[in-house]
DNA sequence: CATGAATGAGATTTCATTCAT
DNA sequence: GATGAATGAAATCTCATTCAT
């Protein structure tokens, strides 16, 4: 009766915020700890209705955890664009890949994220791929790849890519998984920047074009 | 020495016997899934008796944590206490440092520690305390300990030990996560010697005495 | 003769697709395993559909029990209904009942009501009038009455012929039920014609025009 | 400290207190409605008791089918025993034998199984292997056997002893299901010794020494 | 001290049934 | 009249934990 016979926006809706819930209980609780009654009630939803929408509690959290990944992925491979058009100097860009990529690091759902993949690896094998192959790696490939380019370009010294790229997250996740204490103290914004700084200063001594 | 009065040996040997069934049990099940039952067959003992022992699932859990991260933290000291005497070259002592510590970082065990950290800290947050700063820290703090002897010898130039500490060790783990995949693949030793290379080699492009 | 103001023909086809659904669903899983879901789905219509047919799922199951009662009432009557004409020679005649009766009896539809009668009669007390009140039971009298008729003209000698109609099933029954093993059997065509002839051959030396 | 350090009677009965309370649970309300809850407290124990005595509802079930049937087997070939030592007469000892067998058949306990047995064969096929291949079978068995004695002696007639079992068998089982109504009416003891006597009349007609 | 047996609490999942369209 | 979506109720099974021996 609402005139443009309203296309079935509810399911999607509900299905979404299912989701949604499910990934923030089980950020809360764990897999095995989190109950499906709890995801429900989140969702402001009653149980089977969650079984209709998804089989199990084990698709449920696939679900959940490929959709959060796909959407830190994105906010990573976003960050990494920054060095397509690095500009002149190459410091100021490579130091807002950095800030940015400690953003995404630090947020509170990539920490989730991270800490559930870890901890449910064993039980769930293949979320390494959902996961970390669709996630973590493309970013260091995307990375590489503009490192590459840069190389070529004359403006870093860099023999294998991929390495470098691998170092260069090392040397912000690091500190930052120090800083923060894996994620339980929220660092502050100044300390992200510096921590940056300091990363791209020792990636650069390295890496720099006059490196070597 | 036994005869004579008998010291509680047979006692704690299978207290030991059960925190140690009970970290395997752990490290392959989690927390939530592992069961007091098979932790009892995986030590050889009758339920009631690991009651008889640790109060409970959680004290279980804690215990068994608590030693695995304190063997895990032995071991990165002795890593790190080569730079001790380092000889005249810095180089192949850092490269012999960088080595264990991968060697560290790859065990079975470590990786276990790691994933039920992560995991379970959430639902045990004074973990962080006797996991991360009774080990990691400890174990960053000794590196910058050295490091800064080292500054200060006019051997490295380094003005925030601490900060050089923490990317030294991200120019290790950062790799390391990505070639093992989160440690679901093993590592080759070649591979392994090539990382801390590569890894020392970014360190002291940054940080080497005739660095700036 | 369609077209001019449609009989619900339609609706009274779907009534019967959705009986016939549910008989052969409550026949596979029985009546508590069965859902309606896979009834419905059975019959090619949604769930609701059902509920607009038939009340709930026991006025279903009800409703089929009756539907396939009658059915196999009316086969089984049939079969009787050969020996109002018997011709000069008893023996072929009720040889024939016999077969008859034996091919209901293993009839795959036949079988389910037994069993569903049989699993559900505590839960249903009132399908016993339904399935055995107007089927076995009239079968038997529909027997008692022939069989009578035939003492009355001499051709048999039979003191009380209800009990000679129920003899007359149990030599048919109890031989199939242990040849088919409860009907999870196929018993030959030939074993069948055996067992009628051997019914008859029984029933004849008890019954015949000769004894007493 | 009871003295004569008392055998573990306490698991032994209560095993067996379970399997009867499911016995009756599962008669009365079929496999499956009956719930293991209900099973529970019939026989007195917590829920998690059962399932440490029996694994699971199914192997519950099969267990104490295989008891019932057991039972029942064994009161029926002890019926059938009776035959071995007739008498020189040999209607009285038939007729103590229908008797008896009919008192089987009317049994609670037997009935129940029978219903059980017919109403879960799709689900659990094995059972017949349980209850109809050790049970009915081999007491039909065994009476094939003694009428094979018996007509080897000369005192009856019978061509083929499995078949005249079968067919004594079902001159009691047709009658008594029909005046039993499938074992919902309570059939008086004179009315099962006239079943027993016309049972064996017609038998004897049919295979008596003096038959054909 | 070690253990077999028992239990209270709670988890996942299924299903008959009803709205709103 | 037919259907997709939602839900209340209940069932099986598991597990941490405690007695009694």
């Amino acid at each position: 009766m609402s005139g443009v016979r309203a296309a079935p926006r509810g399911r999607i809706d509900k299905r979404q915020a299912i989701l949604d819930a499910a990934f923030r209980v089980f950020a809360r609780q764990g897999y095995a700890n989190a109950c499906v009654q709890e995801i429900a009630a989140e969702a402001g939803v009653a149980k089977p209705t969650v079984y209709n929408h998804l089989d199990s509690k084990e698709r449920l959290f696939r679900e959940a955890m490929a959709a959060a990944a796909a959407s830190a992925t994105a906010r990573n491979l976003a960050a990494v664009d920054r060095l397509r058009a690095p500009g002149d100097d190459l410091r100021p860009a490579l130091q807002e890949v950095a800030r940015r990529l400690l953003d995404c690091y630090v947020d509170e759902r990539s920490r989730a994220l991270w800490r559930l993949l870890n901890a449910e690896l064993a039980a769930f094998p293949d979320l390494l791929d959902v996961v970390w192959g669709e996630g973590t790696s493309r970013v260091t490939e995307a990375l590489a790849d503009r490192l590459a380019r840069l190389a070529l370009a004359g403006r870093l010294t860099i023999a294998d890519p991929a390495r470098a790229a691998e170092q260069f997250s090392g040397l912000l996740m690091g500190p930052v998984d120090s800083r923060s204490r894996l994620g339980t103290r929220q660092v502050p914004e100044v300390e992200l920047d510096e921590l940056a700084a300091a990363a791209v200063e020792t990636f650069l001594a390295a890496f720099g074009p006059a490196a070597a």
